[in-house]
DNA sequence: GGCCGCCACTGGACCGGTTCAGTCAAGGGG
DNA sequence: CCCCTTGACTGAACCGGTCCAGTGGCGGCC
């Protein structure tokens, strides 16, 4: 049982290939009645085109590709890359594009897959995530060639599309609230040092500090693993000068964090206030439920992808800045004491 | 900047097209001479394969389809996809397949999708999950004629090729394990009702309590999220006759669960126990650290990736059973009192 | 009435590979 | 010395679409 080609429609109708596909295409060369009895036929057979043929003759391949440098574990725990996917999605299959998704284990890994999938004509273009600081990932797609998005910040994205928000912003909105509750000794519990967002939230963390005259104000970098925040926020909750507030870099160190000092003996909010960034399910689940940094990530995906789609036909809309995170107190924060 | 292809290598080595073919796909009908030179001018102006051209000739797509068929915020949450997918990448990415991935509203939709994708020619096979019990999706996809493999019960998968866990088994562990600690009034929070793997740990659950003589082995059912988990958990432990042991479907509903427990002053585990299906690194940051039922879901997705390849590849190697979920005790659960 | 323009459609080249039938030269056997 | 086999390679068809250059008929206009 052989897929249905124009040829066979063609051949019922009782006209040209060339006919069939101007009718199928919604293109000027046919009548209306002979349009419409193509396309009956078509839909009679169950034919579909064959994006294999199509995109032989210049088309488009009608598919984007997203390659994650992560472990399965830590993408398992990150709620964020579901949810930037479902995003991605709702605007890719809006217009019947498809989503080619591969994990790898490195950047070098990732390249070979972007070199691979634009030379086989397999993708129209690519999203760059987790970009690093001083990422060769960019010339290199630069000089591939392939229309790229970048879900990162503009200084780090060279000639490529960035898709950002202000995270600094929002760190600065997290101390100054923080401020305001009275507490003046904060610490930050932060991502992968090498990672640009996490370089732009520590500049924006010290330089809010510093403003408001605060001291003390350590950063520790993490993995991003509830392993790692809970040794972080032990190292930071043994020190003398224990802080009494901590902004979490996730929710899974947030949540870590907070049974850490719940293991010991300190009551959360009143001896310390927790902040979590990336405001999922989990935040609003535990006791107390933790003040976290709200986006909206599957907006977020979306935009990436109309930015991409939209460069994939040759309009490059320049750079787009979403709406930072905001701030949703909740139980986790209070004024110390 | 054109991509280069074989008309240009066999111009450049004074050979014909159909040699440069032969040479750079290891087939007979060139001499060594020849096809190392033909191989060295085709790495030297980066030429790749067009996979469009070569799929035009009926070989392979070199990519399978996975369509999901739930909200962003609860796919999000879920670890277990993430991870599925990076298991099955692993396993793809091994043999130089991509993953078409799409999300989608509901079955019909996802059947589209199928339907598309494989009338297209995009993919060689796909994967079916989250089976519904009497699920219209199996004998469509057994009439479309495309290789898919079904990640879960046999039980569900026609002629598709399942691959599996026996959850029953795992189930029967889990109540053996807490009655063996003295509970003797144990109730599961369940996921959706209409989803196979839930009726089949329904009925191993209502089984096993029935076998060892329990009562009051109530059956809630929810949409795996925290707040439904928590609401599932208040509902139980309001009751008169109050569960010792709270067995749940996912680990965010287990965490909801103790939250709610810890808001109504009963000490967990002494109060109450509680078991998460789903071993994430959630469970281990929490205090006190939840029983899970761990698998490794990576390595099932990996699995299931080789039975749909094998399948492609025209090898039917029949149902796969995966280990069982197995039951790691923590601190969340305990003898009653 | 003749010419022009337009519409509806045909035929065929083309995209970049694969594959098959055929050619040609070298070499071996009788 | 001739015939046959074998190896190395060529030329062309083919996959399923797109799209351009024609073509033929018909209607309108001068």
């Amino acid at each position: 049982m052989r897929r249905p080609t124009i040829a066979d429609i063609a051949r019922r109708a009782g006209v040209s290939k060339g006919a069939v596909s101007y009718a199928l295409n919604g293109q000027p060369g046919v009548s209306e009645a002979t349009r419409a009895r193509i396309l009956a036929i078509a839909n009679e057979i169950g034919w579909r085109p064959n994006i294999a043929a199509r995109a032989l003759n210049g088309a488009r391949a009608h598919a984007v590709g997203l390659a994650l440098c992560r472990p399965a574990r830590t993408l398992g725990m990150e709620p964020f890359f579901m949810e930037l996917i479902s995003g991605i999605e709702a605007e890719l299959s809006a217009r019947s594009y498809a989503l080619l998704l591969q994990v790898v284990a490195d950047h070098s890994a990732e390249m070979t897959v972007y070199h691979r999938w634009w030379g086989e004509g397999r993708v129209d273009g690519a999203f760059l995530v987790d970009l690093h600081v001083e990422d060769p990932r960019v010339p290199e797609t630069e000089s591939l060639g392939m229309p790229a998005v970048v879900i990162g910040h503009p200084s780090a994205a060279g000639s490529l599309v960035p898709v950002w928000a202000d995270d600094g912003a929002s760190v600065k909105e997290t101390v100054d609230y923080l401020v305001a509750l009275g507490h003046r000794r904060i610490c930050r519990v932060a991502g992968l040092p090498r990672l640009v967002h996490t370089t732009i939230r520590d500049r924006a963390f010290t330089d809010a500090c510093t403003r408001l005259g605060l001291t003390g104000h350590t950063i520790l970098h993490t993995d991003y693993t509830g392993e790692e925040g809970a040794r972080a926020t032990r190292r930071l909750l043994s020190s003398p000068e224990r802080p009494t507030a901590i902004v979490y870099d996730n929710d899974i160190m947030a949540v870590a964090g907070l049974a850490v000092a719940q293991e010991m003996r300190l009551n959360v909010p009143s001896d310390l206030s927790i902040v979590a960034w990336d405001d999922s399910p989990l935040c609003q689940v535990v006791r107390p439920p933790l003040t976290g940094l709200t986006r909206d990530i599957p907006a977020y995906g979306a935009h990436a992808a109309q930015r991409l789609l939209a460069l994939i036909d040759g309009v490059d809309s320049g750079p787009l800045e979403d709406e930072a995170p905001r701030l949703t107190p909740r139980g986790s924060t209070a004024p110390p004491g």
